[in-house]
DNA sequence: CTGTTAGCGCTTTCAT
DNA sequence: ATGAAAGCGCTAACAG
C-alpha cells in the first residue's frame, strides 16, 4: 500500500500523507481542516504548517461520498445563446456560487433525448437540485423517463409547472405580459381591430401569450381575431416573412405584438425594407425586454418579464428547498412594459 | 448497519440491495452494470430486472472515488451573458456533453478574487480540466494562487497564453483581424489617415487589438496614429460617447474601427442621433461577427474571429490532453471579415 | 462465471 | 485533546 503511493508518479498526496508528516492521526487533520471539535493551538499549528507546506486541498469526491453531497446544482436549459437564457444562467449560476455550489449548465436545445439524457446522468447523485429554465420543460418534465429521473430531488421550474411532488414553480404572468403590450398601444390611438399578433415558439408560454392575446383584444370586444394570428419562425429571418406576410394580408394593421424581441427585430426590419417607418407607419412590440430592444433601431418597446428576479427567486427556492426548508414555496411574477421607440 | 438503513427513510438503494434482492454478489452486479467481464445470461437478466424494478443509479461519486475522475470539465469565462462568451460556453457545453462529460460554468467578471474562488474550489479535484475563455486569463492565470491550483490538471485558455507547463492555447491572430478592418476600409475609398480606432476593454486581446490597429495604419506610411486612438467603456453607452468625442475631434475621420460589436453599435447610434448617414458620412466595423451585428441598423461590418471554431478546437485540446493524448498542442486562428451595410 | 475482499480519501463515532 | 476504526458506495484484483 505504501509501496504502491511510493512508486505512483506524483499522486496527488491525501490526508494520511499529511498526517504522517505531522505525526499524528488523520481525524485529527480532518479536524483542523474542518475547524471541528477542539484541538490544541500547538498541534493545529504544526498541522497546519504542513497543510500549508504541501497547498493540500481535500479530496471533494471522498467528502461528497460522506457527506453525500458534491454541493452541485444543475440547470437545464434549452441555449445559453439565447441572451434570456443567458440571462438567467447568469444570475443562478451566481447565487448559487455565492452559496458555495457548483453550477452544471445543460444545453438540451428543447429535445426530448437530450433532456433525458443529461436527466440520467444528472440524477446519478452528483446534484442536488435541478432549475428547468424554459416553458418546454413543461412538456419535457412530464416524459416518463425523464420525471423518473428527477425524482427524489428537488426540482425549480422557470416559467412552468410539474406535477411532482418535489417540483415548485416561478411563474411568470405572461398572459398580464402580452395584455400589456396590447394595452399600451391601445392607449397609444391604436384601433384594437388593427393590432395583430406573430407567434414563434411552440412553448406552452407561447400558448399562452397567444391566448393573453385573444383575451386582452376580446375585452375590447374585438371578435374574429384568429385571422389577426401569424405564425412564423423564431429569430430574423422568422419576424422579416411574417411582416410580408402581414403586410400582404387583406386588412393591413397598424400595430404588431411579437412574442419574442428577436423575431420582433426581424419583423421591424422586414418592415422597414419596404420603406415603412416605425412607429409612424406600424407600431412594433416585443417580448423580454432583452438587450436586443436597446440594439436595434428604432429600439424596440418590450414586456418585461423580469429574468433576473425569476432566476433569482429560482435560486432561493431551490436553496431552501434543498435544504429542507419548505417555507418558501412557489410564485408568480408579475411582468411590466419597457415604452421604447417603435411604439 | 441494516438497521440503520431500514430505519433511514427513503435512503437511495445502492448496490449492495441490488445484489441481495437478486441474490447476487455486488461485484457480479457491478459487473452488469459496467458490462465486464462475461456474465451468464440467466444471472444478468435476473439483475437486470431488480435494477429496472427499483430505477437503480451507480452512484457517481462513489464511483468517482474509484476512478478518480467525476468526468467534469469547468469553464473559466468573464460573463456568459456577452454572446461572444454565451457561444463560446454553449459550444464547449455541447461538445463536452457528446463526449459524456458534464460541463460547469464560472462567471468570473474578471475580477482576481472570484476567479482565485473559482480555481481553489475546482482545485479540489472534481474536475477533469478547465478551458479558460477570455484573454483576461492571460494576466488572472498567472496570479500565484490561481496558478496554484490549476497546477496539475489540463488548462486550455482560449486567445490567451499561459506559462504553465500544462496549459495549451488556441489563438486567434487578431492583430491580423484588425487590420483586415483597417485594409476593407481602406479598399473603400477611405483615406488611411481619415480612419480612427475605439478601443474598450483593457484586456490582453484589446491590447494586441489597439498595436494591430497601429502596425496596418503604420504599413500605409501613417504616423501619429495615436491621436486617432479613442477610448471608452465597453457597450452601448461607452460606444455613444466614443461617438460625441469623435465627432468633436479637430479633424473629423471617416471611418470608425472597432474593437468589439456592441461598442460599435453604441457608436453608430450616437452617430445616427446626429443625423449622420451610416456609412456614407462615416463606415464603421465592430469586432466578433456576433448576434449583435446582424440585429443593428444598418447591419454592420465585423471581424469574424470564429469563436465557433475556436471552442471546438478547445475542446478537442483539452480532451486529448485529459486522455493523455499530447499529439494536439497549441494552435492559432486566422480571423476573417463579414462586411456588411456599416462600411 | 461468480464471490470475497481490499481499497478510493474522507468524516464521524467511540474509546482512551 | 487525540487516536483507532468503521463506514460512505463502488470498482477491481484475486480466488475459487
Amino acid at each position: 500500500m505504501n509501496l504502491k503511493r511510493f512508486f505512483a508518479r506524483e499522486a496527488a498526496l491525501n490526508i494520511y500523507d499529511i498526517a504522517k508528516e505531522a505525526g499524528v492521526a488523520i481525524s485529527t487533520v480532518s479536524r483542523v481542516l474542518n475547524n471541528k471539535d477542539r484541538v490544541t493551538p500547538e498541534t493545529r499549528e504544526k498541522i497546519q504548517a504542513v497543510l500549508d507546506k504541501y497547498g493540500y486541498k481535500p479530496s471533494a469526491i471522498a467528502r461528497g461520498l460522506v457527506s453525500k453531497t458534491m454541493k452541485t446544482v444543475a440547470i437545464l436549459s434549452v441555449d445559453v445563446r439565447v441572451p434570456h437564457y443567458a440571462q438567467t444562467a447568469y444570475t443562478i449560476e451566481r447565487e448559487f456560487s455565492k452559496r458555495s455550489y457548483n453550477v452544471i449548465v445543460c444545453n438540451t436545445g428543447g429535445r426530448l433525448e437530450e433532456t433525458r439524457r443529461y436527466a440520467h446522468n444528472i440524477a446519478q447523485g452528483q446534484v442536488d437540485g435541478v432549475v428547468l429554465v424554459g416553458s418546454v420543460f413543461n412538456k419535457l418534465g412530464k416524459d416518463g423517463e425523464v420525471a423518473a429521473a428527477l425524482q427524489g430531488m428537488p426540482v425549480v421550474i422557470a416559467n412552468g409547472r410539474l406535477d411532482m411532488p418535489n417540483a415548485f414553480s416561478i411563474l411568470v404572468d405572461d398572459r398580464l405580459g402580452i395584455s400589456l403590450a396590447v394595452n399600451h398601444l391601445i392607449q397609444r390611438g391604436h384601433h384594437p381591430e388593427n393590432i395583430v399578433y406573430v407567434e414563434d415558439l411552440a412553448t406552452e408560454s407561447a400558448k399562452i401569450k397567444r391566448r393573453g392575446f385573444l383575451i386582452a383584444l376580446a375585452d375590447q370586444g374585438v371578435e374574429g381575431v384568429k385571422r389577426r394570428m401569424f405564425t412564423t419562425a423564431y429569430g430574423l429571418a422568422g419576424g422579416r416573412q411574417a411582416a410580408e406576410e402581414i403586410l400582404l394580408s387583406k386588412s393591413r394593421p397598424t400595430a404588431i405584438v411579437c412574442g419574442e424581441d428577436l423575431t420582433a427585430v426581424g419583423v421591424i426590419k422586414g418592415l422597414m425594407a419596404t420603406g415603412l417607418r416605425i412607429p409612424e407607419d406600424m407600431a412594433v412590440t416585443g417580448y423580454n425586454n432583452s438587450e436586443y430592444s436597446l440594439i436595434c433601431s428604432p429600439e424596440l418597446t418590450s414586456v418585461d418579464n423580469k429574468g433576473e428576479m425569476c432566476a433569482m427567486l429560482c435560486v432561493q427556492l431551490l436553496e431552501s428547498r434543498i435544504n429542507g426548508n419548505n417555507s418558501f414555496s412557489s410564485m408568480t411574477i408579475t411582468p411590466e412594459l419597457s415604452a421604447r421607440e417603435s411604439s
